[in-house]
DNA sequence: GCGAAGTTAGATAGATCGGTCTATATAGGA
DNA sequence: TCCTATATAGACCGATCTATCTAACTTCGC
């Protein structure tokens, strides 16, 4: 069974707007790349932006998805560092240009509340799942830890398009580490 | 002497590159906002691609002029906190909505390889500087501090945009500091 | 007062933008 | 078999995009 039309252009718009940006890739681009005609893309969302907005929600689905079930598998004690983890897997496979929500966010701001509103939740969710993981691991009498982790991912979005990647996700698991292990001292 | 028209022109396409998008931001916007009329533009600039190549190097001068005031001022043995506290300060007055190159990598990866290259360069710049100061601070037995260190202002140039900024800057100030300490006591 | 440089106003170009419309074709299920 | 849903091809809309051109107007040093 073939992807539906629908499911063709959510994986091709997702493609050329990660690639390409949101505002650079245009209506026709996409559904010439789909090998489907525009109306076909009108027929199964409102608008651009309603694309733009499905594109956002099915890929965060993706990766909380891929998240949980490395936490599922993961050791118990170990929750934190399962999360991290999975994060680096995600970016070594699908976001080695950096994190599509940063950029929705940025070429959103000032053109459309509700898509800067869905990809700044998108970041709210991880924060939230990070301080759940930390508390789990009994680690939440480190007043911040969670949210400190959370700049360290944040920063290797950014650095896996800058430096190797290996090296990149080697760096985040050390700083990772260090911020657990000096929490843990700390508790002493 | 009020500013000249280029440079009037280039802190308008500044401000509004930097707060709507490039490619969502036209010439015609830049050249009303600025008060002035197309063919002034295209007398100081050779393209739109051009005046974005001015916006990004004339930004990063000033940004490099900020840190070596810091650093010039700075208590000898402490100019990567210095450092990293001279980023803080940019980001509180210049960047609150996140790093205008991260946003130019992101929007020009696969438009202009020339632009790309441009805000590359100076997130390289500002690695290179890490890896000088923790250099003269004597910290250079720790190998890779300075790439993590920069991870973490990475990382703290997009939580700015997500979290209270004065939380984001506390947080990179105590991250900075587990790292550095953690490096002078892995030296003993 | 003169000349040169910079600026203005506004027309013009061709491409592309997001979005709509209609008429035709092709399926699959009742 | 017929009905409904979906897809196609392509014309069409007004707006906007970057960029160019010409002709008239300021400004300012000499």
């Amino acid at each position: 069974m073939p992807a539906s039309k629908r499911d063709q252009l959510l994986a091709t718009a997702e493609r050329l707007f990660y690639e390409q940006g949101f505002h650079a890739t245009g209506i026709d681009r996409i559904v010439a790349a789909a090998g489907v005609v525009r109306m076909t893309l009108y027929n199964h969302f409102a608008s651009k932006e309603a694309l733009v907005a499905a594109v956002l929600t099915a890929r965060h689905r993706r990766f909380i998805a891929s998240l949980e079930a490395a936490m599922a598998a993961a050791v118990p004690g170990q929750e934190t560092l399962a999360l991290i983890e999975a994060h680096g897997d995600w970016l070594r496979s699908h976001s080695q240009h950096g994190c599509i929500m940063a950029k929705a966010m940025g070429e959103f701001a000032e053109h459309s509340a509700e898509l800067h509103a869905l990809a700044a939740a998108a970041k709210a969710d991880l924060l939230a799942r990070l301080e759940a993981a930390v508390a789990r691991d009994g680690l939440n009498h480190s007043p911040g830890l969670a949210r400190r982790l959370f700049m360290v991912l944040e920063g290797s979005n950014t650095a896996v398009a800058l430096l190797d990647t290996a090296t990149a996700l080697a760096d985040t698991r050390e700083l990772a580490d260090t911020l657990i292990t000096t929490a843990r001292s700390d508790a002493r």
